[in-house]
DNA sequence: GAAAGAAGTGAACCATGATTCAGAGTTTCC
DNA sequence: GGAAACTCTGAATCATGGTTCACTTCTTTC
């Protein structure tokens, strides 16, 4: 019995690989995918291209991981809002308004989640999470048609039309940072988004 | 005076070229750009990898004009239902049908042109055409709300919305072959599509 | 403090796939 | 027919960037 890991010493391989996690964040936010190699997020996080590899077993895992914690961290705030009290038109509102206000305050990252190129391991990921975001709205519109607040419609196809409208009107404002202008795009968007789901106009 | 290109070697030259591209395309509708390497898509148009220089100074511009072709067929076939006689409401109801009748038929290379990953330089022109496709949806909303047949909005966002909307509908559907469904998908997106730009519901 | 074991380093290694190029085969023109 | 100019071939070359590994540095335990 020569060495045994100590409380310490695995919190302080913990916390290693969650600044890893996190500067590679921070490099796929500010780079893209495409260029955020190896090297480059290692000398981001200050250790060299082989210490990574002592977190995670490849390249495309750390990629995986990063898009994970991203992705899941917006899943769960839609998702609290959709869930949220009041009624369901209303929530869909807000729900559009926070995915949105939320995308422009990171453009970077969220440019990352919806659009960037990336590799294989992360598209699958990026699909993956796409139908979440979709069963989120379904869930909400369901609501709505059942509750007679919304016109009967496929609540599937009008929550795969929202993720999709609501990505496309993001990604070219994510691309050319324009503050002044956010707000009117968000009032549209918003408005767009509930003739979508067949909300009456307020 | 010893050697001029006679016009029969150009058309066969112009030939040659033309069907590495309809080769390439087909490839790429197969298996994806991702699988469609030089070797890969040389072989498929039955000539040596290197041969592919001689039409092109780079597989990227190969794989530029491969979706350009494409890409630009959809747009002028999109732009002619929109341009066409009759009613914005209902031109707008038959681009969409059109436009999903036309991927569903030709899945592979649908998803290539919408969704697949590609490298830096398609995914440029895909933007390109992207951009596209929402000018013809902006015109024909423009002119739905001027005329009286949609309610007034902001066209550039319903545009892009229709364009995100259509695009992240079919990928799913573009990826599992299921025949019967098609039409009941149309009518559900169309329905959508119209909702989006606030057409009252038929 | 010394041995044992683990983490960290970074230059070398390797896999992939685009690109090149020397030689073989064609076409043109006198 | 034959020289000149061009096309075609495909194995060799090259570029890129992920991954490995012999070695160094740090931790633990006695």
């Amino acid at each position: 019995m020569a060495y045994r890991k100590t409380p310490a010493e695995i919190s302080r391989l913990e916390a290693a690989r969650e600044r890893l996690i996190s500067c590679a964040t921070s490099v796929v936010a500010e780079v893209g995918w495409s260029q955020a190699s190896v090297t480059a997020v290692a000398d981001s996080a200050g250790i060299a291209a082989g210490s990574v590899y002592q977190h995670f077993p490849s390249k495309a895992a750390l990629a995986v991981e990063v898009f994970r914690r991203a992705a899941g961290r917006e899943v769960e705030v839609l998702g609290e809002v959709l869930h949220g009290p009041g009624d369901p038109v209303e929530r869909l509102r807000r729900g559009v308004e926070v995915f949105a206000r939320r995308a422009l305050e990171n453009r970077g990252l969220a440019y990352a989640l919806l659009a960037a190129p990336a590799e294989a391991a992360v598209g699958a990921e990026r699909l993956d999470f796409r139908r979440r975001y979709r069963a989120l709205w379904a869930e909400v519109v369901r609501e709505g048609t059942t509750t007679g607040r919304l016109p009967p419609q496929n609540a599937e196809i009008t929550a795969a039309a929202l993720t999709g409208a609501i990505g496309e009107v993001l990604v070219d404002p994510l691309g050319t940072p324009d503050e002044n202008a956010a707000e009117e795009l968000l009032a549209d968007l918003t408005a767009a988004a509930l003739r979508c789901a067949g909300a009456p106009t307020a």
